[in-house]
DNA sequence: AACACTTACAACCGCCGATAG
DNA sequence: TCTATCGGCGGTTGTAAGTGT
C-alpha cells in the first residue's frame, strides 16, 4: 500500500448530514462516562453510525460544555480583526484567544461579517458608528428545536473534556438558550450543571428513546409503570407530557448515571417562566456534581401550560 | 402567496504534521 | 527510514431561515 490516504471510515455506512437530537444525546452520553480517547473507535462504541471526525467535530464545535454560543460581543470582533490581521486564516490560533469561541465559528463569522468590516476599515479608517450598528444585529438563529445544551455553572473538579488542562472555564454567556435556565440557577448555587432537553415531537428521537434497553423491557408494561403523580405540581391534563418525562428520567438514571436525592426530587416543577425541570444529583463516579435538568417543549401549550 | 435571492452556519472534505510500529 | 494511522486544521459546500420583489 502506498501513501495514499485511507478514507477516515467507510462513507456507505456512515450517516451524513445534521445531527439529530438522539445522536447529539448518544454522544455526550458516552463522552461522559468514557471520554473520547479514540475518536475513530468512538461511533462504533457508542453506537453511532458516524464517523469519528464527525463526532469530533460536532462535540468540539457544539456540544463541549464550555463552548460558547450566541452573537459575538464587539470586544470578540475586535479582537478577531486585530488577531487576523497578524495571523491571517490561522483559525485555531485566534480560536485559543477566545475561550469557548470555536474555529469553525470564528471562521463563518469573519466570513459573513467581519471579512465585509475589515475592508471597510481598511478603506475607510473603520466606522466605529457602522461597527457598533452592525453589533446590535440579531443574534445567530439557534435552532431551538434540535439542541441539547450543557450549561456549566459551577464545575467542580471534573473529569469532562478538560483537555490539555484547560480550566474549567466560566459560565457560558447569557444566550437565548440559556436565559431558560438562569432564574434556576441563580436560585441554586449548588447546582453544577443545567443540561437543556428537547421535548419536542422529533419522531427519530423519541422512537430512540422508546428503543433503549430500559424502555424496550417495559414494552410489555403500562405505562404508568411511570405512574404519573397527580398530586404533582402540574395539571392534570400533564399526563403525556409526564409521562414521556418520567421516561427521560429512567432514561438519564441509566445512562448519565444519575439519582434522585429524594422522590419529591423525580417530581417536575416549573420556574418562574413556565419552564420545566427537575433536580437531580449524579452517582459519586461521575463525579459531576448536581445538575438541573430542563426541558422545554416546542410550544409551551404542547404540555397544556 | 409564490418565487428568487441572500445570509448564516453546521457539517463535510481533503490535506498536513505528529507519532507509533 | 518507511508506512499507517490519528487528530487537527482550513477551505468549501449544503441548506434552512430570512428577506425582498
Amino acid at each position: 500500500m502506498g501513501r495514499g490516504r485511507a478514507p477516515c471510515c467507510d462513507k456507505s455506512k456512515v450517516k451524513k448530514g445534521p445531527w439529530s437530537p438522539a445522536e447529539d444525546l448518544r454522544l455526550i452520553t458516552f463522552i461522559q462516562k468514557h471520554g473520547h480517547g479514540n475518536w475513530r473507535s468512538l461511533p462504533k462504541q457508542a453506537g453511532l453510525l458516524r464517523c469519528g471526525k464527525s463526532c469530533r467535530l460536532r462535540w468540539i464545535n457544539y456540544l463541549r460544555p464550555d463552548v460558547k454560543r450566541g452573537h459575538f460581543t464587539l470586544e470578540e470582533e475586535e479582537t478577531i480583526i486585530k488577531l487576523h490581521q497578524s495571523l491571517g486564516n490561522r483559525w485555531s490560533k485566534i480560536a485559543s484567544s477566545l475561550p469557548g469561541r470555536t474555529d469553525n465559528e470564528i471562521k463563518n463569522v469573519w466570513n459573513t461579517h467581519l471579512k465585509k468590516r475589515a475592508l471597510v476599515h481598511k478603506d475607510a479608517n473603520y466606522d466605529k458608528v457602522e461597527l457598533t450598528k452592525e453589533f446590535s444585529r440579531t443574534s445567530s438563529s439557534f435552532s431551538t428545536s434540535s439542541f441539547i445544551n450543557m450549561e456549566v455553572l459551577e464545575k467542580k473538579e471534573n473529569t469532562l473534556t478538560m483537555e490539555n488542562g484547560d480550566e474549567p472555564k466560566e459560565a457560558p454567556s447569557s444566550s437565548s438558550m440559556s436565559s431558560h435556565s438562569s432564574s434556576n440557577c441563580s436560585n441554586s448555587n449548588q447546582v453544577d450543571q443545567v443540561i437543556e432537553i428537547p421535548l419536542e415531537s422529533d419522531i427519530d428521537f423519541w422512537e430512540m428513546l422508546d428503543n433503549l434497553d430500559p424502555f424496550k423491557s417495559n414494552e410489555s408494561q403500562p405505562h404508568d409503570q411511570f405512574e404519573v403523580s397527580k398530586s404533582s405540581n402540574l395539571g392534570e391534563e400533564d399526563d403525556h407530557g409526564e409521562i414521556e418525562y418520567r421516561k427521560w428520567l429512567k432514561y438519564l438514571e441509566n445512562e448519565l448515571g444519575l439519582e434522585a436525592t429524594s422522590e419529591g426530587d423525580k417530581n417536575p416543577t416549573k420556574d418562574a417562566d413556565g419552564q420545566l425541570g427537575f433536580e437531580m444529583t449524579l452517582r459519586p463516579e461521575n463525579d459531576y456534581g448536581k445538575c438541573y435538568f430542563q426541558m422545554w417543549p416546542s410550544s409551551p401549550q404542547s404540555f397544556g401550560i
